[in-house]
DNA sequence: CACCTTCTATCATTCAGTGATAGTTACTAT
DNA sequence: ATAGTAACTATCACTGAATGATAGAAGGTG
C-alpha cells in the first residue's frame, strides 16, 4: 500500500480544537464519502488522522445510527444518509422553487439545465432537468466538483472577497479538459469579466466537448445564492447559439431569485 | 416556556449516556429531517430535548460544515447531505448490484420495482425502477416508511427475534389504508405465514389501491439483507396476476443475494 | 418605547471523550 | 497444527472539552 503522506489533508476542521468530537465524526463521514469502496477501521483512522480507539468509538456510533454500514470488506456510508437527503430535497426552498422553473427552461430550450450551490471550495449539484436527448455524461445530483472550472466560476465571482482571496492564494494552476492551461491570473481576469457581464460561457473546461452557459441566482445579500446553467455539447450546439439563450436563462435565474 | 415534559421522546439515544455529543448532533439532524420546514433554534432545542446553549453550539457547527443551512425562517438540512447521499448511491454494493437486476425485472414485468432495507423500526427505499407507465404516486428514494405495513413485513419477518419482540411489544394496533384493523396478533400470524411462504402480497395496506408483491433478498447470515418488490394498482392488476410473477421476482431476489 | 424573540457570548464545573495498552477473534501461510 | 498477522473490541486513568446557567446584542412588532 502507498502508506503515509496523507496527514497533509486540509480538512476544514475549523477553529482550533473546539467541537472536536462532532468535527471528527464528520471528518469520518466525509472520508467515507471520498472513498470509492469500503474502508477498514485502520484506513479510516489514517485518512482522517485520528487515533484508532477514537475512530472505533466514532465509527461504531455511526454504525449504530445507520449512518455507516459494515460488511466483510470494511465500512461504508449507510442508508440513513438517503433519508436525510430525501428530506433535504423535499424541504429545501431553493430546490423546490427551482425545479419547475428548470423544467420549463429545459422544455423551452431542449437542453439540460441544472442548479448548483457553493459548498466550501466546491460546488454541489442540487437539481437537474434533462433536455430532449439526455447527455451521455449524466451529471449526478449531489456530486461535488471544483469551483474553478466551468459554471463554478460564477459562484466564485460572486462570492465574498476574503474567501475568494484565500481560495486563489492556495490554488495551484490547473489545466482545462481540453488541455489549455489556466493560471491564477487567467482566473482572476475571467472572474472580473463574469462579474461585469453576469454570465459565463464555458467550453470544454471541466469536461471535453461540454458547452455550458451559467448565470447566478441573485440572493438577498446581493451575492449569488446559487447558479443555474444550460448544458450541451460542442457537437450539437455552437457557442453563439447557446449564448443566444442568455435571455431565457436570465429570466429563469431571476424568477428563482425572486422566490427565495 | 413550558420547559419540561419533553424528555419522553424515545429517540434512540442508545446505551446510557456515552457518546453524548455525537448522538445529540445526529438527533438534531434527524429532528430537521422530520420537520417539514425551517426550524428555529429554540424549536430544535425543544424537539431534541437539548439545552439551548448546547443546541446552539451543535447547530452552528453543523452549519459551518454545510450539513445545516440557515435562512431568515430558521434552520434546515444543508446541501452537503446530498454529497453524502451521492457517494452512498455510487458506492453501495447493494444498490449497484440491484440496479441492473431491478431494471431487467421492471422491463420484463412492466411494473415498478423497488429495493428497500431495514433501518431501526422503519424501512428506507434505496432504489426504484419505474414500470412502463409510472405510478401516479411516486415513491421517492430515501423515504422512510413503517415496517408493519406492506412490503416492510417481509423485513420484519426475517429480522432478528429479540428486535422483533421489542417491536411488537411497543406497537399499537394500526389500521390499513383501506380501513381494515391490524392487531398485533394479526401481524404475528402474518409474519409466520411470510416466513413459511417466503413472500408477501399486500393489497391496500400502506396506500389505498396499491398492490405489491415482496420477496426478501437473502443475506449471508440467513436473514434478509433487504427486500425487493413489484408494485402496481388494483385497477391495473389482479392479485392473481401479480402472484403469477413470483418466479420472476424470486429469481431477481436470488440474483441480488448471490452478488452481495 | 417597552416588549418579545432569536441568536450569541462568557465561564466555572465536571463528566464524557481521549488515547495508550491489552485482549479477542479470524484468517494466512508455512 | 502452529506461528504470525490483521481487524476489531474492551479497559481505564487522566484531562480538557462539552456542558448549561446566565447575561448580552440584534432585530423586529404593536
Amino acid at each position: 500500500m502507498e502508506g503515509l503522506g496523507t496527514a497533509s489533508m486540509g480538512a476544514p476542521t475549523g477553529s482550533g480544537n473546539q467541537g472536536r468530537t462532532l468535527d471528527r465524526a464528520l471528518d469520518v463521514l466525509e472520508c467515507l464519502e471520498r472513498a470509492r469502496g469500503p474502508l477498514r477501521l485502520s484506513e479510516i483512522a489514517r485518512e482522517s488522522a485520528l487515533h484508532l480507539a477514537t475512530t472505533q468509538r466514532t465509527v461504531n456510533q455511526l454504525v449504530r445510527r445507520g449512518y455507516i454500514q459494515q460488511d466483510g470488506l470494511g465500512y461504508s456510508l449507510g442508508p440513513v444518509i438517503l433519508s436525510l437527503a430525501h428530506a433535504f430535497v423535499v424541504n429545501d426552498r431553493l430546490s423546490t422553487v427551482a425545479s419547475p422553473i428548470l423544467t420549463e427552461l429545459s422544455a423551452s430550450t431542449g437542453l439540460t439545465s441544472s442548479l448548483f450551490v457553493r459548498s466550501g471550495r466546491e460546488r454541489i449539484l442540487v437539481a437537474r432537468v434533462d433536455g430532449v436527448n439526455p447527455l451521455r455524461y449524466q451529471f449526478p445530483i449531489g456530486r461535488r466538483v471544483p469551483l474553478d472550472l466551468g459554471g463554478g466560476k460564477v459562484l466564485l465571482a460572486y462570492g465574498e472577497d476574503p474567501e475568494l482571496d484565500d481560495y486563489l492564494a492556495e490554488r495551484p494552476d490547473v489545466h482545462l479538459a481540453d488541455g489549455r492551461a489556466q493560471t491564477v491570473e487567467d482566473l482572476r481576469a475571467e472572474l472580473a469579466r463574469i462579474r461585469e457581464s453576469g454570465y459565463h460561457l464555458a467550453e470544454s473546461e471541466r469536461e471535453l466537448g461540454a458547452l455550458s452557459l451559467t448565470r447566478p441566482v441573485p440572493g438577498h445579500d446581493g451575492g449569488a445564492a446559487a447558479a443555474i446553467n444550460l448544458v450541451t455539447t460542442t457537437e450539437k450546439t455552437t457557442p453563439e447559439e447557446l449564448l443566444a439563450l442568455l435571455p431565457e436563462i436570465s429570466r429563469a435565474a431571476g424568477a428563482i431569485g425572486a422566490r427565495i
